[in-house]
DNA sequence: GTCTATATTAAGATAGAC
DNA sequence: GTCTATCTTAATATAGAC
């Protein structure tokens, strides 16, 4: 079996990859085995040598999301040099994956409010994916000064993205996307003004 | 066949009712015919009576919701003397349905983020729904004097309400739902305020 | 590690008696 | 208008050959 490392992923790389695709085009419940085995070309049977049950993998492309989100925090903790820039890398995200929040909203909040409905076990873990952005958002305030509201702040910012992503995607409307990224934008600067003080 | 002003309910709005309550809780495309035929003690088969189809039902679902949110926003029309008055009414629907909100997320976003996933044809009836909000509450920010940037504004609290439903859902967390809805009011009565000058 | 064939289950939908 | 019985389909999951 080829490692992490390999230049060409693993069947099972493949399998969740595909998955984590479909899933947030498709939805988990109404995306079927079928679908994910046509995109790697495989055959329905085998795909139960890799996982167990539709269970097993669902865990595994949240484990991949995860591991992604951490790596994509790191990477912002990088570029920006103050915590408000960092922040901006946030928000920019909804610029940034436009086209697919436009059409499948955002992928973090769809999957938790599905999950949320099916009772999944699955759904605490899907949460933990939110988590990560709060703590990190949190971080970046309490580095602005903002020691005492700096979990209400990354909540807010996280609240605003999420409705953005919600409405841009019903509407069908870019214009209100990058209206509300402006609005978010000139919110955390009057945060900075107020932090100065 | 009884009228709608009749005293006890027909058994097709019956049907409505618990699918309109199930679709909201289980989603649409996990709640069975059987789900709902336990509710209203009935069997499966007499279903096909009432409703040719599952999109059948979902459509009267949806007409259903389409005639209580006409019915909300003209009550509170009455409700509010000013229009700022109004929009409080709409804000305040965060608290005043907290509990289903923390369980179940907001019952439009939540409909049309799956029906856009399943690719379904009545995505564009639900998201009338969202419509109907959008148009009222730019009629109450018109009235403010905010005739440039009513839509916007109108946007703006939908989008603030989605996100604060859909966060509120995912941490079970009241306490920011709370804080929320007084940010919201907060920077509407910013809008009140910028309105007079 | 991958295949074909098949078992199992659940859900949408129909037929026909009452 | 409601019932029971049944058809059909699709999806999860398994068995066993290669």
């Amino acid at each position: 079996m080829s490692t992490a490392s390999s230049a060409s992923r693993t069947t099972r790389e493949q399998i969740v990859d595909a998955a984590d695709q479909l899933f947030y085009e498709q939805g988990f419940d109404s995306t079927s085995f079928a679908d994910i085995a046509a995109t790697v070309n495989l055959s329905r049977g085998n795909f139960y040598y890799h996982f167990k049950t539709k269970d097993d993998l669902l865990e595994a492309v949240i484990d991949q999301r995860l591991r992604n989100t951490q790596a994509l925090l790191q990477q912002w903790e990088q570029q920006g040099a103050q915590p408000q820039d960092r922040i901006r890398c946030f928000i920019h995200i909804l610029i940034a994956n436009q086209a697919r929040i436009l059409l499948y909203g955002c992928p973090v909040g769809t999957l938790t409010t599905e999950l949320a409905k099916l009772n999944h076990h699955a759904l605490d873990q899907a949460n933990a994916v939110f988590t990560l952005f709060r703590t990190w958002l949190r971080q970046q305030f309490q580095a602005m000064g903002r020691k005492q509201d700096a979990d209400e702040l990354a909540m807010h910012v996280l609240g605003r993205s999420q409705g953005v992503a919600t409405l841009a995607s019903a509407f069908q409307d870019e214009k209100f996307l990058k209206q509300e990224v402006k609005r978010l934008n000139q919110w955390l600067q009057q945060c900075v003004d107020d932090a100065k003080q």
